[in-house]
DNA sequence: ACTCAGGATGGTA
DNA sequence: TACCATCCTGAG
């Protein structure tokens, strides 16, 4: 379940045609949304368009002339399904006008206009982002494809691949550490991916999060072993829909230590500076800053 | 063979 | 509280 539902959906520009569901959406690019770090269950094919896996349906985004041509869904499972995954009910036209408040946001928005901040699955985010820890992103994408295809189920095959749902902590908590070592190479991650799925199947996040505020899930996402500062963030951001936290990676840091504080610090005051600079807009600002500066490798 | 990228953890000061 | 070595993998 994502945990972010809108009230109200808006009627969207969807068109439905032989080949698939056209969308026309100026803040819809699927480039900007699958690159930007902030999910690994998606596949690149080779015609450029991206199969992702959420909440058990496979979609296929193909970006054409003037729409986005969607493939595998029907336009109701469009609406039910994936309008809030791919945070549909947010305005990202008004989003990056009011986040470009200095030239280098300007360039940022204009850099990466396609961006969604997408509302994922809470589990899968939680352990994608304990993989995350001192790793890169495409062997954590392996990871989790592997972790899919050995404990998850069956969804289906597109474009001569087959698809698995995430598994749930009922499953992955008897998994064994070894085997995720062996197959899944998740290396040292191993045994604290099996100790907060044992945690989570106890019960650590069956909590009333809507009552909760975001420094309170925070400190108890910090609980489970392998989540720290930075992946509490992104599992708070990318699963919560906490809009206004600021992840701090390495990449992000060099960003603002170049374009905005002009000096190294700690991460920690990174993580204030934006807080205090971007406000409740901070998690936005994050993701186009990220995608731009680590595109264009600036600090590097 | 060697270097490097990438956060959480547990130890020490 | 702050700092720092260590954890593992695979690409270059």
């Amino acid at each position: 379940m994502n945990r972010y539902i809108n009230r109200e959906k808006r009627d969207l520009a969807l068109r439905e045609t032989p080949l698939g569901l056209e969308l026309r959406e100026n803040s819809f690019k699927p480039r900007h949304i699958f690159e930007c770090g902030q999910c690994f269950n998606f596949n690149y094919e080779e015609d450029g368009s991206y199969t992702a896996v959420f909440l058990g349906k496979i979609i296929n985004l193909l970006e054409k002339e003037d729409h986005v041509l969607i493939r595998n869904v029907d336009r109701e499972t469009f609406y039910e399904i994936f309008y809030d995954y791919f945070d549909l009910g947010v305005d990202y036209e008004k989003i990056k006008k009011e986040v470009s408040i200095d030239t280098t946001l300007e360039r940022a928005t204009d850099y990466g206009y396609g961006i969604r901040i997408l509302n994922q699955e809470l589990f899968e985010t939680v352990i994608s982002f304990i993989i995350s820890a001192n790793n890169q992103i495409p062997r954590i994408k392996k990871a989790v494809r592997i972790i899919s295809e050995r404990y998850g189920t069956y969804i289906g095959d597109f474009m001569g691949r087959s698809y698995y749902s995430f598994p749930d902590a009922q499953v992955l908590k008897d998994a064994r550490p070894e085997d995720l070592r062996e197959y899944a190479r998740v290396g040292f991650r191993d045994k604290r991916i099996v100790d907060a799925s044992q945690m989570i199947y106890d019960g650590a996040l069956d909590f009333d999060w809507d009552s909760l505020s975001t420094l309170e899930i925070r400190k108890k996402l910090i609980e489970l072993p392998g989540v720290g500062p930075k992946v509490a963030d992104c599992i708070l951001l990318f699963a919560f829909h906490r809009r206004e936290t600021f992840p701090v990676d390495v990449w992000i840091k060099r960003v603002m230590e170049t374009l905005f504080i002009k000096k190294e610090v700690p991460k920690k005051e990174v993580e204030s500076y934006a807080r205090a600079y971007f406000k409740d807009l901070a998690g936005y600002a994050q993701q186009y800053l990220f995608y731009y500066g680590r595109e264009e490798k600036i600090g590097k």
